[in-house]
RNA sequence: GCCACCGUAGCUCAGCCGGUGGAGCGCCACCUUGGUAAGGUGGAGGUCGCGGGUUCGAUUCCCGCCGGUGGCUCCA
């Protein structure tokens, strides 16, 4: 008996009178014998199946059942026809069994287009001239349009700019991040916190494994689509989270609130949640089996109160993606929810769309199929018309009950609240492939592709026109340094046009030449990115730098100031 | 997971019909001390993804595996 084996009893059983019957044997023997396997059922479900089998086969056998769990010693000997020695293996073939999740995706769902004042279009009838990308949205979720073959602009750029790469030494979708793809996602996370902190979330760390056979984590699982990553610990069987929801669910569930402090949130950076996607399916950074994501539940009181925060998130989650450079009409919107929220809220969904001020996708189902009543998604159309969902935000109405999650109305009797699932980002991954793709979309129209200055791993680069200017060029670093800029000198044996180059190649957003005529005017030579060479005094940088970075998060620039001194992580 | 294509130096790639491998960039050394997108010369560097098979002989042909990419499917 091996995991997956339940209810095999009634095939063996066909299995064995069909050889019986050719032996025209009377009697039968069930031995039970635990194999060297790497994955045996547990005894109790061999037992059972051991006694059915035995039931099964008395009808027209006489059966002989030796003890389960004795140490196994016996003696055949066979005779006679060849088939009286034979061995068989009986397999459950259905063990791929879909989930409800997948089913309920293939129920009827409606799809619309809704424009800001609230009508619903049907989606072949809406003119899109003005939308493009929501057209390709629309196919992707609709049809799944495909384009040509080329490798998606984005994974060449993260290898480029040294962000991050494959690893072949760990399974497909699980990546390495150089230095400064490193920085780039801490900034992001910060970012992420300090948004989520001033929102009113309350942080907090759970475990990235939970067990396969807690009652409520087994129901939940059921609920979704994708494979789990398994974890042995011993014997015990885990799988490792895909989600936060789990870990803050039952940190919940153990929790004492009421009413008045609700609405609550809290939060988690899930570093990192895994998914065994497809391996068809994975791509750059795109789609990953191990990504970063944040994570915020939050428990309403009612559905006023849900739908007040929900409201309040969906205007955090574009505040969150312009702060990456994504501006509305850079990233496509979807809405999704059953008919009879729709019936009940259709002011709410219009004042949804009217933020936005664009179309949007809508899916309607008849039934709810999900956890859910209500969601929305933002989603990046790449440069291979491939979508990807960033920021999302659920009104969860089952998950409360599941978990036995409540608090205390103003009468004192215990209620289960409405829960909101947001990521404000979405994945941070998926953000650095969106401002990848979208830099990379920028070049072909002759934009110099660029990130937002509080991301550039690099902010000011100092090119010493000749290795007496090094001194100085220390000097200036330091300054700017100083002020919490990420600053360094290339100091290498090459021409200032070389290095000129060089720093255009990493994305660099201030490039200072320093020679003779700086040290004598005390001026500063700056080449901004994609604004020409202007002069301006080292105070005059250093205000522009503060303007840039405004209200962002700070970190040190994590690689030697001295170009000589690094390592070339990629060709 | 299925189908297709790809896998040659750290990187990007060339290598016709089988006869033990090349370029550019990068790296190292030397020369050059430069003014807004590549200064010059020389050198080191390769079990041709891994494992089998065919062959006197395989980077080259065949099979399997691993990895990447595209398509299908799918996405909390």
């Amino acid at each position: 008996m091996e995991e997956g084996d339940e209810g095999i009893e009634k095939k063996a059983a066909g299995e064995i009178e069909e050889v019986a019957k050719k032996l025209n044997a009377e009697r039968i023997v069930l031995y039970p014998y635990a194999h060297l396997s790497p994955k045996l059922a547990p005894p109790d479900v061999a037992v059972n199946v051991l006694k059915n089998l035995e039931t099964v086969l008395n009808e027209n056998y006489e059966v002989c059942r030796a003890p389960f769990g004795w140490y196994k010693s016996f003696v055949i000997s066979c005779k006679g026809h060849p088939l009286s020695e034979l061995s068989k293996e009986i397999r459950n073939e259905n063990d791929k069994e879909e989930s409800e999740a997948l089913k309920a995706e293939k129920k009827t769902t409606y799809w619309y287009i809704m424009t800001p004042d609230g009508t619903l279009h049907a989606v072949d009838e809406f003119d899109y001239r003005n939308y493009p990308n929501l057209k390709k949205f629309v196919d992707y979720e609709i049809s799944g349009t495909r384009a040509v073959k080329q490798i998606p602009p984005h994974v060449e750029l993260m290898q480029k700019l040294e962000l991050a790469d494959y690893e072949p030494g760990s399974d497909s979708g699980n990546m390495r991040y150089y230095p400064k793809g490193k920085l780039i996602k801490a900034l992001i996370e910060d970012f992420v916190e300090q948004k989520v902190l001033d929102f009113g979330a309350m942080e907090v760390e759970t475990p990235i494994m939970y067990d396969f056979n807690h009652p409520s984590l087994k129901s939940y699982l059921n609920r979704f689509p994708a494979r789990q990553y398994q974890v042995l610990s011993g014997k015990d069987k885990y799988f490792l989270r895909f989600a936060a929801c789990f870990g803050q669910f039952l940190m919940m569930h153990d929790a004492t609130f009421s009413y008045k402090q609700l609405p609550i949130h809290i939060y988690e950076l899930a570093k990192y949640a895994f998914r065994r996607e497809q391996k068809g399916e994975l791509v750059g950074l795109r789609r990953l089996r191990a990504f970063t994501m944040p994570d915020m539940h939050t428990l309403a009181m009612d559905m006023e109160q849900a739908k007040s925060d929900f409201k309040k998130q969906y205007e955090m989650a574009i505040e969150v993606l312009k702060s990456f450079g994504l501006e509305l009409g850079d990233y496509e919107v979807a809405i999704r929810f059953t008919r009879e929220f729709y019936n009940e809220n259709k002011e709410f969904i219009k004042s949804l769309v009217e933020l936005v001020k664009r179309p949007v996708l809508i899916q309607m189902w008849d039934e709810r199929f999900f956890y859910f009543v209500l969601k929305f998604e933002f989603n990046f159309v790449d440069n291979m018309d491939k979508a990807a969902a960033l920021s999302t935000v659920q009104i969860d109405v089952e998950n409360a009950r599941r978990y036995e999650i409540t608090y205390y109305d103003e009468k004192g009797d215990k209620k289960y609240p409405y829960i909101l699932h947001c990521s404000p980002s979405g994945a941070v991954e998926r953000v650095i492939y969106s401002m990848l793709e979208k830099a990379y979309r920028d070049s072909t129209k002759g934009i110099k592709p660029s990130f937002p200055v509080w991301l550039s791993p690099v902010q000011v680069r100092i090119i010493p026109v000749k290795d007496d200017f090094t001194g100085c060029a220390i000097q200036e670093m330091d300054a700017i340094k100083n002020s919490g800029f990420r600053v360094d000198i290339d100091d290498r044996d090459l021409s200032v046009s070389r290095k000129i180059r060089d720093a255009e190649k990493e994305w660099i957003p201030y490039i200072v030449v320093l020679g003779e005529k700086e040290k004598e005017s005390g001026k500063l030579t700056v080449r901004i990115r994609g604004n020409g060479v202007k002069e301006m005094s080292r105070e005059e940088l250093i205000n522009l730098l503060h303007r840039e970075t405004a209200g962002f998060p700070k970190r040190k620039l994590p690689l030697p100031t001295m170009l000589s001194m690094r390592p070339k992580f990629r060709g």
